[in-house]
DNA sequence: GCGACAG
DNA sequence: ATCTTGTCGC
């Protein structure tokens, strides 16, 4: 065991941390069950400094993405960050700063991944299932995972595949050229409708507007605080 | 054994 | 993620 895990294990258990993750995985709905028409779409972020994390939901309307709410919240830090238990550091600050919301949301845009996971049960499903609604996991990078770049589909995404699932979608900007934006499902929503509003949600960049938003003022909310 | 490794 | 100036490029 590396030194990383040992670290870890002083305040988490990984070994109890993969079975919650294993157990929670087949609760995962992978089925379109979002309300239509959708109006709100969220996303939330988690900046740190010194011991806190800084953490921005945000609310647009859709389709038009106008901002209709932010919501900030701070809490302590309590886990450091391992690849593949990213949840149990983000997961109650994001939980408590939803919470906080007055706007009903939709469908909610997490920062990471949701089945591209080493166990299918990245942040994105964990947090689809807490607060049980509709969630799409947006990374920038991939975390597992091989991406078929000789399978198209739709002309919008290449298929990533890990342990014989395609478990996401590599976006496709024009040409051969993959953006910066892996998307896998959290929870209930299919990977097609999952693809399909990231794409409606992106203006700028290669991040859908929820989350873009979420980022700079979880960054500014952190600022302004410190 | 070695490399890879969301935020 | 965070610590950070100037700088290369569209």
């Amino acid at each position: 065991m590396n030194l990383e895990l040992k670290n870890f294990n002083a305040v988490f258990n990984v070994n109890h941390a993969i079975k919650i993750q294993e157990e929670l995985s087949e609760r995962i709905i992978d089925r379109d069950l979002l309300p239509h028409p959708i109006r709100y779409v969220c996303g939330v972020d988690v900046s740190y400094s010194n011991g806190l994390a800084f953490t921005c939901a945000v609310t647009l309307s859709y389709p038009e993405l106008s901002l209709v709410e932010v919501i900030c919240s701070t809490v302590k830090v309590t886990l450091p960050y391992l690849p593949g238990f990213l949840a149990f550091r983000e997961l109650k600050p994001i939980i408590r700063t939803m919470r906080k919301r007055y706007y009903p949301v939709d469908v909610l845009f997490i920062d990471g991944h949701g089945r591209a996971h080493p166990r299918l049960f990245g942040l994105a499903c964990h947090v689809g299932l807490s607060l049980n609604i509709p969630t799409i996991g947006v990374a920038k990078r991939l975390l597992c995972g091989k991406i078929l770049y000789n399978t198209l589909v739709d002309g919008l995404y290449y298929p990533v595949l890990y342990k014989g699932n395609i478990v996401g979608a590599a976006l496709k900007v024009k040409d051969e050229r993959i953006i910066g934006a892996y998307v896998s499902i959290g929870h209930k929503v299919s990977l097609r409708t999952a693809v399909k509003l990231t794409f409606n949600c992106i203006r700028f960049g290669c991040s859908p507007e929820p989350l873009r938003l979420a980022h700079i003022y979880s960054k500014s909310f952190r600022r302004h605080f410190c």
